[in-house]
DNA sequence: CCTTGACTTCGAGTGCGCTCGAAGGCGGAC
DNA sequence: GTCCGCCTTCGAGCGCACTCGAAGTCAAGG
């Protein structure tokens, strides 16, 4: 069971040494990092595993408020696996309807791109009018 | 050509009446919004569509700066469509790249609502041991 | 012994994107 | 005439998630 400073969880993780702190300070840890002789913090596995998840639960788009409220679940010990499993299969649903706008958004945007592609083959061919760049196409 | 008052245009966009004179001070707009005899703004159909365009860039998440760059490319008028070109394809690429790391993100926690889903499931058939619990499984 | 550098805590500061409230103008219904 | 509702400007405030800096501790290297 290897252990590792803050520095080379902050490398590991790809977090900062400061976010690291952060979200120790914010609840958002299992229990406190352990500390060496020198009170300097010693990561487990465990807890890199846990910041792994974390960092996926922020990165889809999970606020700081609700994984401190999955890590109080997790903390409190088993009993509670429905609710976790309520919480992250709400997070699903958001996160799959945040795809499907974003996904969306993106096909107008495309057509916006179409458009500009269209008009710069045709330089040279016929004369521009800007009317139809201001805004998304039609179709949309 | 119809034109609408800032709540009609507010609840058309979706934005509030505040975001909407916000968006205008804050240079989002192709050109200030008309003004009727009152001084009331008179959104026309072009100021909606191009608000449409923003909403879509903004929830693809392009920052406001970023948006308010492609506004003044817009508004300086024709001969910059290669440059507005580049901005939109630039923000295609990180929206992908975006979409991609979050479906990435989802199916580590996929995995996770399966432990729960198995977890509970054998409820009654074995004893419970919370160590798979609080990390994502080794296959991520 | 002194410097270097990695760490500690604490609290303040930053950037973003709104969000809100105060104070006032104007036009129409009663 | 006065009340209502919708609008105006201006500037301050807020929530989020960091991000940073100051001041101090400690161990090892030269």
């Amino acid at each position: 069971m290897s252990s590792y400073s803050i520095a080379e969880a902050a490398r590991i993780s790809g977090l900062t040494t400061h976010t690291l702190r952060y979200y120790e300070r914010d609840g958002l840890m299992l229990r406190p990092v352990e500390r060496g002789a020198t009170g300097h913090r010693r990561y487990s596995d465990t807890d890199l595993t846990w910041i792994d998840l974390v960092t996926r639960l922020r990165s889809t788009g999970m606020p700081i408020r609700e994984v401190r409220r999955y890590a109080d679940l997790v903390r409190s010990g088993a009993g509670n696996e429905a609710e976790r499993l309520d919480l992250l299969r709400g997070h699903r649903s958001a996160v799959l309807a945040q795809l499907a706008e974003v996904t969306d958004h993106l096909g107008a945007i495309d057509r916006k791109i179409g458009i500009y592609v269209d008009r710069l083959e045709a330089q040279g061919i016929g004369p521009l009018t800007s009317s139809a760049l201001e805004g998304v196409d039609s179709s949309s």
